[in-house]
DNA sequence: AAATAATGCTTGGTGAATCAAGCGTTGGTG
DNA sequence: CACCAACGCTTGATTCACCAAGCATTATTT
């Protein structure tokens, strides 16, 4: 998943409007466009900072899809298993502001996902 | 100590001359000059990655001197909840297996059930 | 001592990141 | 339907990271 899209999709499920995030973040709605829409690839550090506080979203994380920092073998680091797919990828999802409510849903779908996979 | 004297230790302690940083790291020795004089504040993470590797240095040290990353901090930190009763809920969906493709799917659902709430 | 080379530095140019302003479209409201 | 606001997007303009070329000074050579 690209950088901009992954951006798209923090927005969207805030339910925010380009607008409304240029409001509390300071970065213009010109540039939020141009970077979901991939027009532009290289947001410098602070610009993903100020987002991923919009968003509640992790830093780290954002840094990362932009390549400026290695998929982060962090301080919880484990050792990565035979078993293939499964990519460690930090805490994990990286929204930080879920409602216990969401999570369950959440949770729930992600069994759902899975169940649904041979 | 600012960015550009730490660079400039560093390549001192490692005898080298910024035309030879130049021909290893590929930066300018233009560049190179300007930044340890402080006269350019704002290295982009390429940048520093190279030189880091150049000078046998700590990519992330480096990030941290640039402004980019906090000293350290691990997901632990605190932050000032916006609006609303989302609660911190700090481990925040602790399923630590997904792969990217499970996460962008439930981003895609979250920002589903976030629409359908009104 | 003249010539050559090496070092750190300055300067103009280029390209990309970022913004202010405006466009076309869509949705609501009287 | 007409109007108005809000949406996403495009388009110049500006700023700044970064480089190529050259300058000034200091070794190093012959």
């Amino acid at each position: 998943m690209t950088l901009g899209a992954y951006l798209r999709s923090l927005r969207q499920a805030k339910g925010m409007t380009l607008r409304a995030v240029e409001k509390e973040s300071g970065v213009s709605n010109a540039y939020l466009s141009q970077l979901e829409n991939g027009k532009l690839k290289n947001p410098s550090p602070p610009i993903l900072h100020k987002l991923s506080q919009v968003y509640s979203a992790s830093y780290q994380v954002l840094m990362e899809k932009a390549g400026y920092l290695m998929p982060s073998a962090s301080p919880g680091d484990k050792k990565a298993g035979s078993s293939g797919q499964r990519k460690g990828h930090l805490p994990t999802f990286a929204v930080e502001d879920l409602t216990e409510e969401e999570e369950e849903e959440l949770l729930r779908y992600l069994a759902f996902i899975r169940s649904r996979r041979e």
